[in-house]
DNA sequence: TGCCAGGCCTGTC
DNA sequence: GACAGGCATGGC
């Protein structure tokens, strides 16, 4: 990788862990080479990211935007402060010290999390990679931006089937078609109440609660917005209801909305990922 | 080989 | 409101 080779940029960080950020299942365009560097495209530019020490960030890229995505603006210790007094989630934050959740751009994150429904996470990146390079704008020979939902507004049924979305497809188009013909703008989603941002998501086909609630969490600054997907679903029952037999979603949704606090999409990603890593074994 | 995946939608009770 | 079944496909 002859770009990295040459004298990238150091950004001095605290409380960050580049590694968990990027692996934490969040956003599906990076991914790490055997040296260490991870390479995303970010909008219209590829990004090379390393952390050759735990308080340092090097960025081969030119992105005056890395702090902003990496959200290294913000203090992760007044949002570990505003946790309450619970020992799994505390420990979950330990074990994932310095995971923060990232500013991703709303519609790749929107597509991408329409293309997740009852997928696994390789796959998930296996369809963000074809739809891509199908329909994305070539940035070099290899990489090409995350397609605008023009872009696939304009595609076919049968075209986004071919790039594995299976049942999917007809729910992708159909939301590029809506925001393409501008039903719904998601740029003006930030300025919502959070209950009427996710009522608006909802309107899109094949996007409900959890899909739009990580939405809103990854790409639309709702820190408090919590995705209960299969693996977080689990952990709750496991950790917080463990006697109880009958909990509805409504009761978890309940739950989920007063206990963690105003960073509970955070919250939400530290027990995901040692959810996952937790049945993976210990990492 | 069979289960299940960062779900959603519809019908039924 | 709660719940079951269907939807496509592929990793493990």
């Amino acid at each position: 990788m002859a770009l990295v080779a040459e004298m990238p940029n150091r950004i001095n960080v605290s409380d960050f862990n580049l590694a968990c950020t990027l692996e934490c299942g969040q956003a599906f365009r990076w991914s790490r080479s055997a040296d260490g560097w991870f390479e995303g495209v970010v909008g219209k530019e590829i990004w090379h990211l390393r952390q050759p020490s735990p308080g340092v960030v090097a960025a081969a890229v030119p992105a005056a935007g890395i702090t902003r995505y990496l959200s290294l603006d913000v203090s992760l210790a007044d949002i570990l402060a505003s946790f309450p007094d619970d020992p799994h989630l505390l420990q979950a934050a330990k074990d994932h010290a310095g995971l923060r959740v990232i500013r991703q751009e709303p519609w790749e994150c929107l597509a991408s999390f329409i293309a997740s429904s009852s997928k696994q996470i390789v796959q998930i990146r296996q369809i963000v990679r074809l739809l891509s390079e199908r329909f994305g704008e070539p940035i070099d020979d290899t990489h090409h931006t995350f397609p605008t939902a023009s872009a696939i507004a304009r595609a076919s049924h049968q075209q986004l089937w071919d790039c594995k979305l299976g049942f999917r497809a007809k729910n992708l188009l159909a939301a590029a078609q809506m925001i393409d013909s501008g039903k719904l703008d998601l740029n003006g989603l930030q300025s919502m109440e959070y209950d009427r941002a996710l009522e608006e998501l909802i309107k899109l086909p094949g996007v409900g609660e959890k899909i739009a609630n990580c939405t809103l969490l990854f790409s639309c600054g709702f820190n408090h917005a919590f995705p209960i997907d299969v693996w977080i679903e689990r952990s709750l029952r496991r950790i917080y209801f463990p006697r109880k037999k009958r909990v509805t979603a409504r009761d978890l949704r309940a739950f989920t909305r007063t206990h963690f606090g105003p960073y509970a999409g955070w919250a939400q990603q530290y027990l995901f990922f040692s959810e996952r890593t937790w049945k993976d074994g210990p990492s």
